[in-house]
DNA sequence: TTTTGTGGTTGACGTGGATCAACGGAGCAT
DNA sequence: ATGCTCCGTTGATCCACGTCAACCACAAAA
């Protein structure tokens, strides 16, 4: 019997106020009060196995997802079979965002590690936001800033060379495990090589090497998905790219 | 004298309900009271010159914009001096999503051609969105469009040859007209082979080929910035990538 | 009219990254 | 242990696109 630990629902739900990823997540920037009534909002927390699916392109869209452990990547497939990644997102960080245009999520959403999703009914978050002034202006900030990180990724890919990309997903990997606390020097990656160039636009091969060739510049470390960057300034020194001559 | 025709504050104003873009701007899906109340938002219109700046990376972040008549692109400068278009944007269409996150612009907002704005002060806006349902919801539905949109390129600059992103291109275009009431098959592009470039990750060579190639093929027939669709069905084909063999 | 400038086309050539292929190491089930 | 499978590395070759350069069309200025 359980009776020495009373398990109510409250402590089942997510309270925000306590969760160490608050200064990463939707409650960022909001007061006390605000945030807890936030709780009413997060029902359910949700995991996800590796491998598996938080959603897919085609499903209703009814909820958004805070990451709360773990990771994920999102994708899309092409008619014939091509698979793009479009984004790799870490704990504190919000998915499904695209799905609120069509109301249909249009794109992929798979764990890389077990991992655990707080659950966002999106009516109720409509209808919190239109009483709390807060929330609102942070889900604004948070679907605003995945507009600029889109930005910055179509930037990247529409004007970077093979080793600038490698280098810019570096050194944006090792500022956002910075920002959860964790080194900026040494990280594992949880994608494989094959994802990374999919993401970046490269085949797995063109990562490979690069890889190699930054190991052998002295730049960083690499023992399969573990990163140890060594030379941060040389990394941030590549993505403004030498203009061919002078 | 101009006696007869009494000027009014309100007849300066836009009237979104008389607004013919009302089914492809902010208000769309909106109801007729809630339409109504959108002109308290929308404070002024605003004039752009052709190859003038509506806003520019860096400046505060105050309004949102609602592309009246004309046509924008939006791009970013990297330090070396490298342009990377990130949008064009067409009447209906909305400018300066990517502003609230940081509050501030991180793209410059450019016209094509001579237009005009309707200027939406974003303080206000979120202050009517919270008393009207279907404001909110639609503000939303266009950041999450504007989301849907950017990883539509994402996965073109990650995945796709030159000519397929150029049949995508101009599909898309072809598909923005068509809403707009203009025909589908022959159109007027207002930016050159160079900004066509910079969005699709092409150099303005490679774009001109690449016109010249599908006019050779029959696909359709380019005269400077006119362009004629002959074979819509036929640039479809082409976006979905004969895998290399079988 | 000629001039000048901007944007577009086309050709010749070079190269970065894709492709093809072989192999090696790690993790897992047996 | 053994074998299997997935993932990563590395080499050899190829080709799509970038680069460089010449030229052309059109528009605005003189």
């Amino acid at each position: 019997m359980k009776a020495a630990v009373p398990i109510t629902i409250a402590s089942l739900k997510v309270a925000c106020a306590q969760c160490n990823l608050l200064e990463l997540c939707l409650p960022f920037g909001m007061s006390e009060n605000e945030i807890d009534r936030l709780d009413e909002l997060v029902g359910a927390r949700r995991k996800i196995k590796r491998q598996q699916h938080l959603y897919r392109a085609g499903d209703p869209f009814e909820a958004i997802y805070a990451i709360r452990a773990g990771s994920f990547k999102t994708d899309v497939l092409l008619e014939d079979g091509r698979e793009q990644v479009t984004g790799f997102q870490m704990t504190g960080e919000m998915l499904g965002l695209d799905g609120i245009s069509t109301e249909t999520h249009t794109c992929n959403a798979i764990a890389l590690e077990d991992s655990e999703v707080c659950v966002i009914a999106y009516d109720k978050l409509e209808e919190l936001a239109r009483a709390v002034d807060g929330l609102q202006h942070q889900f604004h900030k948070v679907m605003s800033r995945e507009i600029v990180r889109d930005h910055g990724v179509m930037t990247l890919l529409g004007s970077m060379r093979a080793e600038e990309r490698l280098a810019a997903f570096l050194l944006n990997m090792s500022q956002r495990f910075t920002a959860r606390g964790f080194s900026a020097a040494e990280f594992h990656l949880r994608m494989t090589r094959e994802e990374i160039g999919s993401y970046l636009g490269l085949k797995l091969e063109t990562v490979s090497r690069a890889f190699s060739k930054f190991q052998d510049e002295g730049l960083i470390a690499v023992q399969q998905k573990h990163i140890r960057i060594l030379d941060i300034a040389g990394l941030k020194k590549l993505i403004q790219h030498q203009p061919s001559r002078c």
